[in-house]
DNA sequence: GTCTATACTCTGATAGAC
DNA sequence: GTCTATCAGAGTATAGAC
């Protein structure tokens, strides 16, 4: 019998489940109390492990953390990829705030650990900020920048224009407790946002 | 001789000055790496004092971070009591904004700590948020929400107008390295956020 | 592969000399 | 008021039994 039927990842059923729920485990943690804020006990009890076990897994704290980042980055620069210079400008950015209000919806944990990390200096990830989002931002400033010289939306700088978009959608996830008490029960923030930033890019846009 | 002019505060300048040096470098490190993450080791270093000495002025490192946060509710909810409901309209948002975009200038490391503390769940200020805030919020939207029954600005949902203002400018402050390492050198972020905000909030409540 | 036991460091806080 | 010394507990990580 071939338990193992990829060849180059020896791993059972059992050690994926358990690397698994500690990466969730950590999620949970690091994004809650930052990266000094987050202990091995609290994340292996989130896990259902004894801390050991848990760095039987992983050889350190760090190794959790940085595995967690680097394997939420696509996740979570997928939507401004996925801006299409061929469609119809309007239609393609409130495509992409959308997605992004999604992504903030229904990965609030990330959305956090993303700003738990920028907001306390992100020396884990300042490199890739600086080479790989930078890039991937220029490239889709010129897109903008593109559609604005054609008229075909408002002109305005389009690196503070993709700002907007971050900030507007990553606050629902990271200032939910904010939120919710500012609104008060029986309200559905993010349905609400849906259509107030969909309203506020299509007057920001508009020619 | 009386040292000490202020009967009810007795302190001596001394007193006063590794007080406020112990605040500062208390905000230093709780704004950056939030309440669990920081310790009174670093704390003391940064103030240039013991450790002892730091708890001769603070019994707890929890008494440290309360005073922070009580204190510096009032510098930052005053640019929105400020917003004035006999003034312009248009006119009293945009300066609401502007010194919104101030205070995330001038006052980054307090901007994070409140960032921090809603991040990791507001238990130390869920309360203020739920009575303090939301009452003054509510009232601001009831003035938004008459400006916009009157015609005078567009009619969008008060709240989120509100939060977009907070998300705006405050990710200026919060996200720094991430707007720096984007951008690259050579940019003067808040003077162009200045620009870029003004021109937004205009064009999203014209009539 | 998982557990118990434990080494060793850091952290918040206190006692007591000066 | 400030320092040295120190404590108890929590923190990361390792050794070794099973």
């Amino acid at each position: 019998m071939q338990p193992e039927p990829t060849a180059n990842r020896p791993q059972t059923r059992i050690q994926r489940r358990n690397r698994q729920a500690i990466l969730d485990a950590a999620l949970d943690v690091f994004s809650q109390h930052g990266f000094r804020g987050a202990t091995l006990d609290q994340i292996a009890e989130v896990a259902g492990l004894s801390k050991p076990n848990l760095l039987y897994y992983f050889p350190s704290k760090e190794a959790i953390h940085e595995q967690l980042l680097t394997g939420l980055l696509d996740i979570w620069l997928d939507p401004l990829r996925k801006l299409d210079p061929k469609g119809d400008p309007l239609r393609e950015i409130l495509a992409y705030v959308h997605r992004k209000l999604e992504l903030s919806r229904d990965y609030p944990r990330e959305s956090r650990l993303f700003a738990n990390e920028i907001l306390q200096g992100a020396s884990r990830i300042e490199r890739v900020l600086a080479t790989v989002l930078r890039d991937l931002v220029d490239r889709k400033a010129r897109v903008l920048m593109r559609w604005m010289e054609e008229g075909r939306i408002a002109a305005l700088p389009p690196h503070h224009l993709i700002f907007s978009i971050w900030a507007l959608t990553q606050h629902y996830a990271d200032f939910d407790v904010q939120v919710r008490a500012v609104l008060g029960p029986g309200h559905d923030p993010y349905a609400e946002a849906d259509a107030f930033l969909e309203t506020l890019f299509r007057r920001l846009l508009a020619i």
